[in-house]
DNA sequence: CGGCGTTTTGAGAGAGCTCAACATCGGTGG
DNA sequence: CCACCGATGTTGAGCTCTCTCAAAACGCCG
């Protein structure tokens, strides 16, 4: 959901860049909402970790994605921001882009952008309910295939896709090396080539 | 979220009504979209089915509530919708919704609603990791217990409960019969006490 | 070359799922 | 009023599958 498709030049002209580390946390559940953020370059992934210290990753948001779109109408952020890699992100000041709403187009846009998130956020949880790692694998790399329907590109690492997918990073592995001995997929380096297409 | 927060009364007046039987089918994944429905009355679900017949529940909407704002934005709906029990809904129609999102309190209390589902979604995403069904349920009760931070007054059957939960029956029944062992919980009907506060 | 994180494989255990039987509770019709 | 019936609620037993702990190969960077 790139910034530039709803959010006004004036609003974007506010924007505020800064440069993360990897493992650096951007904000935490309960901090001050400050705006929203877009990813320019790098990973910035949210999740929330619960009493016994296991994070659930929420989302992975990649260059030109924004995160905590949500938390523009609450006073404080609802999750974790944490740098999965070295990352620049740009700050939107809320009250920048509130102002923004006033204007119709954008408004209307950026509800659409909110609708869309709604829509990734139910299959994501369609997805956590497959108690199967195979079939969850499986269901993530359909999801995932590009326009050809069949090559999957890894943005991260395995171990990173495995957060992502609620699985051990053990799991995950085994998982890929059995579909890969059953030849439903191929592997070379980063990309993953379904060999035939799947119904999600 | 009722309608009334969002909804202007001009759009308002232009929703239909209708009565559905328990298990009866408002809309299906893939189906053009009409419109979003408010529930007057009785429960509506939002599932999915996936092809091992498996159905995630991904939403219960009870009076009041809306379902499918998201899929205003999409031609097609993006998940099943069905009477859990006897119920009534109201459609609004899309190009009346649309038409009401040129007001520009409306649009923003639009969004304002989406966001507040993004939020709800990812606390149930947050949920469905907890792999331990005493922690699930926990977590569950400590969501939805009331102000006073100790009674939940779960709204259908236990059976609906343990499908909204992600678990199987059995395995709910036999959780909450071991918190209410251990002291936790105590039960009265349809209503679940618990005997000192959690944090979530 | 040495160190660190990712990738990979092994073995064991715990926990929820599945199948199964039975109790309980409304609702229905004779 | 009572017997019947379907759905919910409940408990039992076994099995499968993932998690956990462990150890080793591999790749990258200083």
């Amino acid at each position: 959901m790139p910034v530039e498709d709803w959010l006004p030049t004036t609003a974007r002209a506010a924007g505020v860049e800064r440069k993360l580390k990897a493992g650096e946390t951007l904000f935490r559940l309960g901090d001050k909402t400050v705006g929203l953020y877009e990813v320019v370059a790098g990973r910035v992934r949210l999740g929330r970790v619960d009493r016994s210290g296991h994070e659930t990753v929420i989302y992975v948001a990649g260059a030109g994605e924004t995160i905590a779109e949500a938390s523009l109408f609450s006073p404080v952020y609802h999750c974790d921001a944490v740098a999965s890699t070295e990352a620049r992100v740009r700050l939107y000041p809320r009250s920048a882009v509130l102002a923004a709403m006033n204007d119709r187009k954008a408004a209307q846009a950026f509800a659409a952008t909110l609708a869309r998130q709604v829509m990734t956020l139910r299959t994501r949880l369609e997805q956590r309910n497959i108690r199967s790692a195979r079939e969850r694998v499986r269901h993530y790399l359909a999801l995932n295939a590009g326009a050809d329907g069949r090559s999957v590109a890894l943005t991260g690492t395995l171990k990173e896709a495995a957060a992502e997918l609620g699985l051990t990073h053990e799991a995950f592995y085994r998982t890929l090396a059995a579909l890969e001995r059953a030849g439903e997929i191929k592997r070379t380096g980063a990309k993953i080539t379904l060999t035939r297409r799947r119904p999600v």
